[in-house]
DNA sequence: CTAGGGTTAG
């Protein structure tokens, strides 16, 4: 009775001590009074739960441990909690010693225990350690059947991406459920095997939210906008359920498509099922993102705004989401807004920044971030944030400097370095440091067309033939073939169009044709050159005219002036870069027909009003 | 108790 009573003190001391922050740690508390203490076992099991949700209490202080061990050393349910304690918490040694001494004492361990273990390997991607631990388990033999245990490993062997081990366990189990099924799908998924996921998920029987849900979300991963809303409709006709890790699915499909219908028809959905973006962190983040990349940043600012709660994504996104539209000043007050709150940025937190810094010239800025990032906010400059600071200083034509930031960086540099620095030698003239930086690209990315095109171009306009034939004699060993242009418009029925460079196919391409004629004429009268470096090299100027005007996303401009009301705004995206010479035509455009003009390229938004672009032709 | 989860670059 003596150490019960201790026991129970201790209990209540410690209980004490949580109680202001969970809600949990009073029911515990409750509960110790109302049951005596020949429940210690389960109080304690009860505790070292609420312990891992605790993590302003250091394990090792908690004087309940100790006790577990001394008085209940062949309960497997404490030793179990334990162990669980460490394989959440940390140190995941503590957690396997703590195993490794339990099967010393002979105490034999239940599924739980291993669920602990490995969902500790999965967190950790330690695939070894993962597989270890399941030849343990299959040694034990009384698990090799367990349901719960077996799908414990499949989801272990998935985050850690070992798919052949995953798809063996499935093979062998004795029975599988959805829970089996689902982990297979999305270790598939993850793969990029669509068509494998696909198949498996058509023999599924019985199909619950999660299973539908991971086939929307391995859709809107792999890029597949148009399969994640099919299967998403399919669902819906099913009745099953919807919450918020759907939403966030459907919705990245729906950035994906970048067309306002689909914006609008999604985020009325989620508004119906009660997940809007005021409700949910995680909804109201994805709707941030999606209006951002349907080009309408002042609707994602709006869902911001109106959010309950924002977290580190909220902001990352809202701040890329200025940085993309060219909202230089926009993306940094966030960004010291957020500072002002508990929310800590992050590694893309920073990419947004510098992105942001780079898009409007603010050389200054960003390096004083970049220099104070890991001392002032925690965060270590990766290679991501070396590229966008390789852009921000090439783009402002410091060329030499980010060579050289290039070349002392403390890792490797990877493609994204290179590319920043070849972007900017194209748009700084810059043929030597071009060279440099293509000669390590052509090795890490030997199949990137894009790289070729911009050192052929960068020779070109310094006039350098001999370079020129070079990368052509190149690319034509390589047989690379340049990718078609290609631009989509929304029309005013909210129906997408999609135009190729050259296009003849739509059933409208006179008028288009004719719209656009008017259109130049129109240009010239103010002054309109067509820029003739747009296009290549090595034919004549006529030809090069013609090329010029038949540039898809001049086609989907005259398209958008057709279809569309006067006064409305005309929203293009492209999958390239836009060129100079539409860039002109578009601000042009804009001048000369009053709309306003959204142009999506490949790597932000180009809004023109009244003659100008948002990009102050800094792109 | 186990399966699905959002932001990033040239």
């Amino acid at each position: 009775m003596v150490v019960a009573r201790v026991v129970e003190s201790e209990v209540v001391r410690i209980l004490d001590s949580c109680c202001s922050t969970l809600n949990h740690a009073k029911q515990v508390h409750g509960h110790i009074y109302r049951n005596n203490l020949h429940q210690c076992s389960y109080v304690i099991t009860k505790l070292l739960r609420l312990l891992t949700t605790l993590p302003h209490l250091p394990l090792n202080s908690y004087p309940l441990l100790l006790f577990a061990q001394v008085h209940a050393p062949n309960n497997p349910f404490l030793w179990t909690a334990l162990i669980r304690a460490y394989a959440l918490r940390g140190p995941l040694p503590e957690a396997l010693r703590l195993y490794s001494s339990m099967r010393q004492r002979r105490v034999s361990p239940v599924s739980f225990t291993f669920s602990a273990l490995f969902s500790a390997s999965a967190a950790a991607k330690d695939a070894a350690l993962g597989a270890q631990l399941h030849a343990q388990t299959l040694l034990l033999g009384g698990f090799v059947s367990d349901l719960y245990v077996n799908n414990t490993i499949i989801h272990m062997y998935v985050k850690c991406g070992v798919l052949h081990s995953a798809r063996k366990v499935f093979d062998e189990m004795p029975q599988r459920d959805v829970v089996s099924w689902t982990g297979l799908i999305v270790a598939y998924a993850r793969r990029g095997h669509m068509e494998a996921a696909r198949d498996l998920f058509d023999g599924l029987l019985v199909k619950d939210m999660v299973a539908w849900t991971a086939m929307v979300t391995g859709y809107a991963q792999n890029a597949m906008p148009e399969n994640a809303l099919e299967v998403f409709r399919g669902m819906v006709d099913a009745g099953v359920e919807i919450d918020e890790v759907t939403l966030v699915g459907v919705i990245s499909a729906c950035a994906q498509l970048g067309a306002s219908g689909y914006a609008k028809w999604v985020r009325d959905i989620a508004e119906s099922v009660g997940f809007g973006g005021g409700s949910s962190v995680l909804v109201g983040s994805a709707l941030i993102d999606m209006y951002s990349k349907c080009g309408n940043v002042e609707e994602a600012y709006d869902v911001f705004k109106g959010m309950k709660e924002r977290n580190v994504f909220s902001y990352s996104s809202m701040i890329v989401g200025f940085a993309i539209h060219g909202l230089a000043r926009g993306a940094i007050k966030l960004f010291y807004d957020m500072l002002e709150t508990e929310v800590k940025p992050n590694h893309v937190t920073f990419v947004g920044v510098f992105t942001a810094c780079s898009h409007a010239g603010l050389v200054d800025q960003g390096q004083k971030l970049f220099a104070t990032m890991e001392e002032c906010y925690g965060v270590a400059p990766t290679g991501e944030h070396y590229a966008c600071m390789a852009d921000l200083l090439g783009r402002a034509g410091h060329l030499e400097k980010a060579l050289r930031l290039v070349e002392t960086m403390p890792m490797e540099p990877n493609g994204a370095v290179w590319g920043a620095l070849l972007g900017a030698s194209h748009i700084h003239g810059n043929p030597d440091v071009a060279e440099i930086a293509s000669r390590r690209l052509f090795e890490l990315e030997p199949d990137n067309i894009g790289n070729y095109l911009l050192l052929a171009n960068t020779y070109a306009s310094a006039g350098r033939w001999d370079g020129v034939s070079r990368v052509r004699k190149l690319m034509r060993e390589k047989n690379l073939k340049k990718n078609p242009g290609c631009s989509w418009v929304e029309a005013k029925n909210g129906t997408i169009h999609e135009f190729v460079a050259g296009d003849v196919k739509h059933p409208e391409i006179n008028e288009i044709k004719k719209e656009l004629n008017d259109l130049f004429e129109r240009l010239k009268g103010i002054g309109y050159q067509p820029n003739l470096c747009s296009v290549p090299y090595g034919i004549n100027d006529e030809e090069k005219m013609l090329l010029l005007m038949a540039h898809s996303e001049k086609l989907a401009l005259a398209f958008g002036l057709l279809s569309t009301d006067a006064g409305s705004t005309i929203k293009i995206m492209k999958n390239l870069r836009i060129c100079e010479d539409c860039h002109i035509v578009m601000c042009g455009a804009s001048k000369v027909t009053g709309r306003k003009i959204v142009v999506r390229d490949n790597t932000r938004f180009h809004h023109f009003l009244n003659g100008a672009c948002s990009c102050s032709n800094f792109w």
